[in-house]
DNA sequence: CATTATGGATGCGGAATGACAGGATTGCTG
DNA sequence: CAGCAATCCTGTCATTCCGCATCCATAATG
C-alpha cells in the first residue's frame, strides 16, 4: 500500500489515465494497494468509502447467498472498476476477491465526485462503461434463467475466455476451480465436473493441470449459439 | 407521434428536464410517440437509432430466447430509459413492449451525443442511473440463480410492487398475466399459478379480477428475507 | 342464449438437477 | 519417496421441476 501518481501509470487504458484533464493528471496522487491471490478486496457489508480501479490483476465479484453459497456476478481485470456507487447505499452488497496477485487503486468518494464535476469526458466514459456492463448483465441473466447445465457451463467458459483471454498454450489465462465455475454458472461442483468431462471426451477442451485449454472454440460457441440470435460478440 | 418541447414537459423527474442547461431546455424539441397497450416500442434485431425516455407509461423489457420464450429483464416506467447504448452495437438485443398505454420520447444518437458533451450534469445523472440499474441487475441475477420457485415468484411480485406501486385498493398497479410473472421469475405459467394459489391460501395476496392485491407485504418479504442480508431496500 | 375464446387451476409422468458418498488423482511437505 | 491434504471424478438416489393434458370460470361474440 502506498501512494502513486496517475501520470506515470503503466495502465494507459484506465478510465482515469485516459480522461482526466491535464491539470488533474499532473497533480493527482492516489492510494495503491497490492493484493495477494485469494485476498478480499471488498467484503460484503462493509462501508463504501470510495471506488477501486484495477491497475493490473484478475478479480471475481460475487454475492454471498444462503448457506454461504457464492454467486459470481462478474469478472474484472485491468482497467475495470470495482465497488460502483449507486442507491446512496453506504455498505457494499458484494464481495471482491483477487483471483491472482493484483494491484488496485483506491479513490475516495469526495475526490471521485470532484473528478466527475471537472472532467466531463471521464464521466461520459464511466457512463458508457456502466451501460455496457448493464447490457452484458441483462444478457447473462437471460442465459442463467433459460439455459440448461451443459449450456451454462459452456457459457461460463466463454465468459472466462472473453474476460481473461487465452495464453500461448491455448489455456484460459486465469486460476479458477470447479467451484468458481459452479458459482458463476448457477449450478454445483458435481455438474460442472461432469460437463467438463463431457467436453473433454467431445474434444472441445483439454485439461492441463490446473488450467483448461480450449481445443475447439467454435464447438463451445455452438453449444450456446441458439441462445444468441441477436448478440454481436465483441 | 409528433414533436414536443421539454421545457413544458409534465414529467419533472425526467433526466432531461432535470439536467439540461437553460439554453438547451429552452430550445430543444424532440419526437414523442404514443404506444397502446401491448405495442412494441423496440423490436430485437432492429437498428439502434437513438434512445427512448418514458414520459409516462409502463413497459417491460425482455430478450427472446429459444422457442420464442421471453426473459423479462426489467420493468420501466415514468422517467426511465429504454434502449441504452453500449458496445457500439448497431442493433437492439432486447425488445420493449408497453404494458399499458404509454407516451415515449425519442432522441436520436447525434442529438444525444451533443447533450452529453454540453450537459455534464445530465451525463452524471445518466451514469448514476446505469450504476443503480447494474447493481439491481446483479442482485436479481443472484436471486434467479439461487432461489427456488416459491421464492422467485415472491421476488417477482415484490419487484412489480417496487416498480409500479400499489393503488388505493392495495392492488399491484399494472396489468400483467401469469406468463409475464413466469418470464420474469425464470419459471413457467403452471408453477406461477400454483404459487399464487399457495400465497392466496396463506393470506399473503388476494386475487381481484385481473389484478393481485397485497394482503401481507411483510409476509412476502419474509419469504425471500434470507437471501437479502445486505440489501437495503430503497 | 348458445358458442367460442381466453385465462387460470391442477394432477401426473418424465426429465433434469442436486446431494451424498466413495474412490482416484494431484500436489505439497518433510 | 512416503504420507497427507486438497481437489477432482463418478455412480446412485431422492427431489424438484417442467410441460402436457384436462378441467373450470369468466368474458367476448354472434
Amino acid at each position: 500500500m502506498g501512494t502513486v501518481d496517475c501520470k506515470s501509470c503503466i495502465n494507459i487504458h484506465c478510465f482515469i489515465h485516459k480522461n482526466l484533464s491535464p491539470e488533474w493528471i499532473k497533480s493527482y496522487v492516489k492510494f495503491q494497494i497490492s493484493f495477494k491471490q485469494g485476498q478480499h478486496i471488498i467484503v460484503e457489508g462493509s462501508p463504501v468509502l470510495g471506488i477501486y480501479f484495477i491497475q493490473s490483476g484478475k478479480v471475481k465479484v460475487f454475492f454471498t447467498g444462503i448457506n454461504g453459497k457464492h454467486q459470481i456476478v462478474r469478472f474484472a481485470n485491468d482497467g475495470h472498476i470495482l465497488g460502483h456507487r449507486g442507491f446512496g447505499n453506504d455498505i457494499y452488497p458484494i464481495s471482491a476477491v483477487a483471483m491472482e496477485d493484483s494491484t488496485i487503486c483506491f479513490i475516495d468518494n469526495e475526490t471521485l465526485n470532484e473528478m466527475f464535476l471537472s472532467n466531463p469526458k471521464f464521466t461520459f466514459d464511466m457512463m458508457m462503461f456502466y451501460s455496457r456492463e448493464l447490457r452484458k448483465m441483462e444478457n447473462r441473466m437471460k442465459n442463467i434463467a433459460q439455459m440448461n447445465v451443459r449450456e451454462k457451463v459452456a457459457d461460463t467458459l466463454l465468459l472466462l475466455i472473453e474476460n481473461f483471454g487465452i495464453n500461448a498454450d491455448n489455456e484460459i489465462d486465469v486460476l479458477f476451480n470447479r467451484e468458481d465455475i459452479a458459482n458463476t454458472a448457477g449450478t454445483n461442483v458435481e455438474q460442472v465436473t461432469r460437463q467438463l468431462s463431457d467436453f473433454t471426451s467431445e474434444g472441445l477442451i483439454i485439461k492441463q493441470g490446473k488450467k483448461i485449454a480450449i481445443a475447439n472454440l467454435e464447438g463451445l460457441k455452438k453449444i450456446i449459439s441458439q441462445h444468441n440470435q441477436h448478440v454481436i460478440t465483441k
